[in-house]
DNA sequence: CGTTACCCCTGGAGGC
DNA sequence: TGCCTCCAGGGGTAAC
């Protein structure tokens, strides 16, 4: 579910509850997800407390005094992974992996598929983690710019598509996003990398920023319900354009949305608006 | 080096 | 109702 939009949301909505409360137990039911779970988890964050709670590409990183001889406790949602706020002593359902239990709430963890991660790692600098340390740009950083992108693409004679999902280069542009930005831009996805104008870079990129963006203010209205209710958090893309729109009438044209796949990912976009 | 295929896993949808 | 196939918003790894 979780793309770079969803991800941030679910910062946000933890901001009010989480920062400066002391750690008090965690739970782990689940040996490994995408990764095995550090042994002694647990008991390493039992005690700490939670400084700040930080955003990189689709991680989450929560600081557990990691400048005072703590860490970072490390998250990815996956495919398939939520978190909920839920009161003290609240019954574990399926697929619940983890809790992490603060004096008046518990953050919990459910990741039907798995395909998450949880992670520690040890000292200040989160940014020296293997699996981060290879991560690309962020996409709503000043730097992420029509220029950089063009710059770096000269080299990469694959569809743009894949590429925009491709977090060593640009961080958190999942399936959907990727679809969207780029019928916003008028660009095929099938379009070699290296044979999209400057101009059109100019473009694009701001067109990503705006879906992102977008969605992110979508799903703030509904932080509150969702850190203390079931409700869903899951697409807080109110109306995709393409995604998931195979046949239907383009929101321009009106010709029927193509899907196709790139990569091993189904890919949407109108033939007539995106060259 | 750049690009793609496969794999990790469960659950929901739709066909028969 | 059951069984089957296909599909799903991610990403690490191996192979070309």
């Amino acid at each position: 579910m979780p793309e770079l939009p969803e991800v941030e949301v679910s910062r946000q909505g933890l901001l009010p509850y989480l920062p400066g409360e002391r750690i008090v137990g965690a739970c782990i039911r689940t040996p490994k997800l995408r990764h095995d779970i550090p042994a002694g988890l647990a008991n390493r964050l039992t005690g700490l407390r939670i400084d700040a709670i930080l955003r990189r590409g689709k991680y989450l990183l929560f600081d557990c005094e990691s400048k005072r001889g703590g860490g970072w406790l490390i998250l990815h949602l996956g495919m398939s992974g939520s978190l909920r706020l839920v009161p003290p002593g609240t019954p574990e359902k399926k697929h619940d992996h983890f809790d992490l239990v603060v004096a008046r709430t518990t953050l919990r963890l459910r990741d039907p598929r798995r395909f998450g991660a949880l992670l520690w790692h040890e000292g200040a600098n989160v940014d020296a983690h293997p699996l981060l340390a290879v991560l690309g740009i962020e996409p709503l950083s000043p730097d992420f710019d029509g220029d950089w992108l063009h710059t770096v693409t000269r080299r990469r004679s694959g569809p743009i598509k894949p590429l925009l999902m491709d977090s060593h280069l640009v961080v958190g542009i999942g399936n959907i996003y990727a679809a969207e930005s780029l019928f916003h831009a008028g660009i095929s996805p099938l379009r070699a990398a290296n044979r999209i104008s400057l101009e059109r870079y100019r473009t694009l990129v701001p067109a990503i920023r705006s879906t992102l963006e977008a969605s992110i203010a979508a799903g703030g209205s509904s932080v509150r319900d969702y850190v203390h209710s079931d409700g869903g958090a899951g697409c807080f893309q109110l109306s995709c354009a393409v995604y998931d729109r195979a046949g239907a009438p383009c929101t321009q044209c009106g010709k029927p949305i193509h899907n196709i796949r790139q990569a091993g990912r189904s890919t949407f976009y109108c033939t007539h608006c995106q060259r």
